[in-house]
DNA sequence: GCAAAAGTGTTGGCCTTACACCCATGT
DNA sequence: ACATGGGTGTAAGGCCAACACTTTTGC
């Protein structure tokens, strides 16, 4: 068996979101021991010895929020020394996505109290390096959402074009004409109507549209990836 | 000071290209020792108590080729138990890339025996997982070929259309017309011909250019990340 | 109450641009 | 055989305008 004395302990750290009211969510929780006790952190947990990194950051969701069954994704590796004050923690940082209509309505069934809060919210509310590792998955949202198929994992079951082209111009901080945005979107074929279902929250009602098109995008060899 | 007792091991791996003769190769050093002596593997080494991960994967390439001073980036976090016969290893993957006309001609003055292969070669060459390592590299690099000037860290100083875009349809490919091709990269107006110079290694003399913008793209926040 | 105004969703058309495809020419 | 240049068509998307449907406002 190797060994390494002294060396790094290595962590994960899960941000996930959700869209709610047009606004894009991150979800945190309240952290019951110091450091940073009584702050606000991202979901995380130590590695187990023969925990896969997915199955690791799942558990994380699981076991302080009792959320599972989301969409995850490993993001980048957090490992400034100092990054963490009780010594050296490396976090593989991952982001998930779920749509609202897929969370539990009732009480949070984790460990921890839990707090949902508007993804880009500037305030120093986020223990450790936490404000990067949303900043950095905001961003990675954003790129990947003009190539893939990815938003449409936040959005829930049936949404407007309204709804799916505000999300897109939150996530990627761009303003889109609606009518090019319709024509493209519509032109991909993969949006179906959902006959008779209307959206009456704004002035003229909106057709509901349901995606039907793969989630998984076929050139990504990312997904075969076994972390 | 945190413990977490039989926890994983942490590693670096660097998968380094460069281009030569319009073939894409990769650095692949002999391990000495076992697991897999003999057998040739990406430079790797075990992150120390107070190294940055970056630093970790430039000390791997420095101590094991010989080479410094490469663009490097942070690729992926490769923890699948089992991966490493030893025990748990988790191992943060990078890629970099080195401009042939930059690597010393000599000898290299590493620890290891270092050879380049074609970054494709089939062959069951590599030890651990490190072809999927290769793998997903070749896989990002051709993503952000795409819409960042990544290609010109591996392409000599200077270099004809025809250079530029072999490696293009080579890392993505993909077949490109060299009218448009060439019509699309010089309108870009980042390459600045070199007056006078002249490759006359193909029938007719193609002229040889410079690449002469930003190597950073502005958008990206990743650059900022100290991991 | 009723009519006008305002706000938002939906549809269509024009126009520029990028680029795919093709051909020509020079070495 | 390959670098370079030109020429044409097509498809995507930016921009603009018109229209549809509802709520809000003003009298």
């Amino acid at each position: 068996m190797i060994q390494n004395p002294g060396a790094p302990i290595l962590a994960v750290d899960v941000a996930l979101f959700t869209v709610r009211n047009d606004a894009l969510l991150v979800l945190l929780a309240r952290r019951p021991r110091p450091p940073f006790e009584g702050a606000w952190a991202l979901p995380g947990a130590l590695v187990r010895p023969d925990e896969p990194l997915e199955a690791a950051a799942r558990r994380a969701l699981l076991e302080q929020t009792g959320i599972q069954g989301v969409y995850l994704e490993q993001l980048y590796t957090f490992g400034s020394p100092g990054r963490d004050p009780r010594g050296r923690v490396v976090s593989v940082a991952h982001y998930a996505l779920v749509r609202p209509d897929e969370l539990g309505q009732g009480e949070p069934r984790g460990e921890r109290e839990v707090r949902w809060v508007a993804a880009r919210e500037p305030d120093g509310l986020l223990a450790f390096d936490h404000r990067q590792i949303v900043d950095y998955a905001l961003w990675r949202l954003a790129s990947k959402a003009e190539y893939t198929p990815l938003l449409y994992r936040v959005l829930p079951d049936s949404f407007t074009l309204g709804d799916l082209r505000r999300l897109w111009e939150l996530v990627t901080n761009r303003r889109l004409d609606p009518s090019n945005f319709a024509k493209r979107v519509l032109s991909q074929g993969m949006l179906a109507p959902l006959p008779g279902a209307i959206d009456r929250r704004t002035r003229r009602p909106a057709r509901l549209y349901r995606y039907v098109g793969p989630l998984e995008v076929p050139g990504a060899a990312e997904q075969e990836l076994t972390a």
